[in-house]
DNA sequence: TCCCCATATTGACACCGTCCATTTAATAGT
DNA sequence: ACTATTAAATGGACGGTGTCAATATGGGGA
């Protein structure tokens, strides 16, 4: 049996994760601390080492998780709406886009290179597999064009994340006033969808 | 006259400025701290309080100056070859990408609307004229077509900053290794510049 | 039952941003 | 020319952080 039960405190470093999942939410990436999060455990602040190696560990943990559930919600709506040839472009831009503004901070998290370990053998492998994913739905949507898989998928991937990354930044807000409400979530995707079909002959 | 210099230090807050970019191309954003550039200028951590309120003021106008930049890059460019439809597509394209791939740092720290002043008017104010530029060549471009300028410019500008936030960020990689060195710089340029015209009628 | 060892605690160190009282010295006013 | 004003620089303090090391604790295997 052995229910791999610590002693004196059931399991921290379930614990420790969630609360730090909560701080992400609630104040920012700045506040999830490793000490912030050992209060909020009701442990010493020297007690999350023994799970997490540093901080960068622990965050690394939580945006693995993150893009975990990303790549769960594309296959679902892949399985759920299979047929069309633009479908992709629906499936992968909603989970992000969705994910992004339900989560901002969360999303905000996956790209901050600089308190992540992009050489984490579980994250990279994960958006190995939200990467490999995209391309077999580029392939399998349009098999020959003169633009490969890779720069297709860049492509798209550089104009949902940017746009994602501009407006919760805080970016637009703060450009023209224009700007401001003026994107309707869905206009990129359209946007795209309208390009892509039109010249790279679906 | 009183050529508006202090007593103690020549002008600190120019040498403060100048130190501080040096300090970010060489160790990032984290590394530009007040007692860092007031060290690396030769005064006491107490001084810089005087010229920059705090840490924020102090990024925020590095962030303006490279605004301020880019922008002139793009003039120049603009200028030079004045001539074909999408030329807007190359010049902001080009400006983009060299600035970011040729001060990653930099260009990294514009973004980072946590660490800068977002409200700043002389920021937001360059920001608008880089962004009422997209807009305007973009018009002038492609009059009348079923998108409007801000979807096609913020279209644009999402594409090429997302594509230059996940390489400067190593995401890319660490993503598939095919995708390494794939993407030729102008590729995603090449691909919009292919796209847009054809279904946008130009 | 007893001992081992993973886990938790506590304290230390070196940073950081920010505020404060104090000292400095350049300039303005007489 | 001398003084008063005032902006600018100093040094110390406070509370916060990450990380490390020495110590205490107690559950499970022998």
């Amino acid at each position: 049996m052995s229910k791999k039960q610590s002693f004196h405190h059931g399991d921290l470093k379930r614990v420790l994760f969630d609360v730090a999942l909560t701080l992400l939410d609630r104040d920012g990436v700045d506040g999830v601390t490793i000490r912030a999060v050992a209060r909020e455990a009701g442990v010493s602040h020297g007690a999350p080492v023994n799970h997490y190696r540093d901080r960068k560990a622990l965050l690394t943990a939580l945006a693995q998780r993150q893009f975990e559930t990303i790549l769960c919600s594309i296959e679902e709506g892949l399985s759920d709406a299979a047929g069309g040839s633009r479908v992709w472009i629906d499936v992968f831009g909603k989970a992000m886009l969705d994910f992004g503004f339900n989560f901002p901070n969360r999303y905000k998290l996956l790209w901050r290179g600089d308190l992540i370990d992009l050489q984490d053998a579980e994250l990279s492998t994960v958006m190995d597999q939200i990467y490999d994913q995209l391309c077999d739905e580029i392939e399998r949507a349009m098999p020959q064009s003169e633009f490969d898989r890779d720069t297709v998928a860049i492509a798209f991937w550089s104009m949902v994340h940017g746009y994602l990354d501009m407006r919760l930044s805080g970016m637009f807000v703060s450009l023209n006033d224009k700007v401001s409400g003026k994107p309707r979530d869905g206009a990129l995707l359209d946007l795209f969808k309208m390009l892509v079909p039109q010249t790279l002959d679906i």
